[in-house]
DNA sequence: TCGTCCCTTCAAGTATCTTGATAATCCGAG
DNA sequence: CTCGGATTATCAAGATACTTGAAGGGACGA
């Protein structure tokens, strides 16, 4: 039985690599069943977690040329997941936004059974408990932030 | 104050999707930096995370065709990222088999800054909540393989 | 106005994937 | 035991996608 605070950290260190592995293989088969490459997948994350960003912004977090990023916007574009709008303030930039609808219909469906998943997890736990899992996640988004 | 079962949930719910997406770039970094490619990632977690593969079974997992697993274990095999060996029951077979060495001397040094962040997030806490916290990720990880 | 920044375009090269064919092996029917 | 079908991995060739690097036009700011 594992009780001391140093197994436990080991244990969960473990456990939390086994579950990202899982997360990453099936975000990676989602991404394909929608057709989108890997830099397109990654746009998309960035532009969901980071909010709207300028092709130079996306090129500095993808550490990608430019002339690609046009390009993968081009692509994210053209298949209704973005959408191009000239910045008010500076007409050189253009800001790149998510389209709610587009990830609404075609991404979140695909989501719905791991989120069924995770809600059976969830349903067996007590509100304390749970209390308990948000904070650990709140901080480590914070911790990771940084 | 949230604090409802159905609040709790919900935040649960959003908070994970912004730490998978968290991780989920920095692999992608990580992998860059090593010069892996999104498949090559792939594997390299897939193999970490189910063992010993033949090529078969990585097509099957993945959806590519089996000329391209071959390609793939060429280049990570070159790279020294996994051996090939036959199989002595069925010697048609590969098996393939992540190198532990490669993984050690390569790989985790580029994990070790997001790992000390998650110790420092999980000194914070009380043994009993890393209790709560690792049995929670047992259960989603055994949800997940079902 | 001049220098700089931002996005786009285009041509060329590199990676990557698919297809179809090949060779070795296993397995079961006869 | 042997033959034929099925399975497995590999290879070669072609198509596709991706990335780079250079060049250019519009826009900002001093």
């Amino acid at each position: 039985m594992t009780s001391t605070r140093e197994e436990l950290t080991g244990e969960i260190q473990q456990r939390l690599i086994r579950f990202i592995a899982e997360v990453v293989l099936y975000n990676h088969a989602v991404s394909g069943k929608v057709g989108l490459g890997a830099s397109d997948s990654q746009f998309m994350t960035l532009l969901q977690t980071y909010g709207p960003l300028t092709p130079r912004q996306l090129a500095e977090h993808t550490g990608l040329t430019s002339g690609t990023v046009t390009g993968v916007v081009d692509r994210l574009e053209s298949h209704g997941f973005v959408t191009r709008r000239p910045d008010p303030r500076d007409r050189r930039k253009v800001v790149v936004t998510p389209s709610m609808e587009a990830i609404q219909d075609k991404l979140v469906p695909l989501y719905a059974e791991q989120g069924e998943r995770m809600h059976a997890v969830l349903a067996t736990r007590s509100v304390e408990e749970l209390k308990t899992i948000s904070e650990f996640l709140a901080d480590s988004i914070a911790e990771a932030d940084s």
